[in-house]
DNA sequence: TCAAAAGTGTTCGCAATACACCCATGC
DNA sequence: GCATGGGTGTATTGCGAACACTTTTGA
């Protein structure tokens, strides 16, 4: 523990949110480039202080409405970093958000405040601001882990969907492969998606479509 | 609740401790008996406010040791609550956090602040102030995913133990039975404790002692 | 007819579960 | 000798993991 913390300097409240998406067969994340020094070149993700008429959830809800102009997706917290120094303009403890984005067609909306909004390859991530990178890890390992335990991956497919996607979004974002016929068996049985009666059409076998029993969290034990 | 937020009207950030012990075959929480209305008749976690020159991590870590006098025990960040009307004083953002005490003697400090401190039965918690029921639901929540998943257990007993004492301490936990034959089957499976050639003396068959391994976290399967 | 992705079953080994009786001690 | 908690083994079942070939389509 470090000398007697000052009675009257508060610290201030701020929100940051990782968003996930799939999209080209890989799982990405939306950053923000900044413009203000010493942080002008970096990358970072979108946030931004807690208002004092709203709470943290709609603080964070609202940022991430700001950048995507999408309303209704899913949001959890994630962890709240409290280091000292982690802002150099001044004592900021922040409450970091993951969020999910259903693949596709997205509009981002630059704002004044930034240079540039854009979604990354989560596997070729430019240098971040902050500790961001340290909150993007945390982001990854918790969407990992919920993937084990729960239906979250609903949350990253358009409503309709093959069980390839499907199976290549838990590939995404576990970083391996998995067996084709051991998956298409597991998710089966769970009872989680059901056909719909349409099939693809391209340039190859037609693939059956399907979509999910249920689009809310539960849990279900996947590994 | 009281009146509406003014837009720079900053939240101030607090934290708040879930403290469990495992004593007399319960699982215990530490409550502290407040003397501020509108709840001088209630029960609520430890906590307090976080200064401007500490980081959050040890604003939880003083008042822990604040209460019990202890060092060194197990801490780890349980959620942030940020809804607007939570602390009618004002708008407090606190970060829960939820600490393991071994079981045992630990002479417990009563402050200026509050009127009261005792250990609760989880079983039987009186009313408690602010949202702090739910602080201690998801707290208990999360200890018995990580008894799933870590050697966390070792942070409720002593050093020395019977398998006896370890099953209790999971059943309490888990709040369910578990078969004795398979429960020490898997103990042992997973190495995590070790014979240390003691026995316990008291008016039954004396028990083998053990010890833990490894005392910092590490995962492990449990179930 | 070729390229590309879709779809499909079986075997094996391990780990989870269920289950009941004898043992050592102090009183 | 009895009450109390300590200590032990086996059989069954279900689940995860490994593994390769045929089908369908459009170009």
């Amino acid at each position: 523990m470090n000398n007697v913390p000052k009675k009257y300097e508060h610290a201030v409240i701020a929100v940051d949110v990782v968003i996930f998406t799939v999209e080209e067969g890989k799982l990405k994340t939306l950053l923000i480039k900044m413009k203000k020094s010493p942080y002008e070149k970096s990358w970072a993700m979108p946030g931004g202080l807690v208002g004092g008429g709203e709470s943290v959830d709609d603080a964070a809800k609202r940022h991430l409405q700001d950048k995507t102009g999408v309303k209704n997706i899913f949001l959890e917290q994630l962890y709240t970093f409290g280091e000292v120094d982690r802002d150099p303009f001044g004592r900021v403890v922040s409450v970091a958000y993951f969020a999910l984005i259903p693949s596709a067609g997205i509009k981002l909306k630059t704002t004044a405040d930034y240079q540039d909004v854009a979604w990354f390859d989560i596997k070729k991530i430019p240098p971040l601001a902050y500790d961001h990178q340290k909150i993007l890890d945390y982001a990854w390992r918790r969407l990992r882990a919920k993937l084990g335990y729960t239906n979250i991956v609903c949350n990253l497919l358009p409503d309709e969907f093959t069980l390839s996607q499907l199976q290549n979004a838990y590939e995404l974002i576990l970083d391996k492969k998995i067996d084709k016929r051991n998956f298409r068996k597991k998710i089966l049985s769970l009872g989680l998606v059901k056909k719909i009666g349409k099939k693809t059409k391209d340039a190859h076998r037609p693939a059956e479509i399907f979509a999910f029993n249920e689009k809310k969290l539960i849990n279900v034990k996947f590994f």
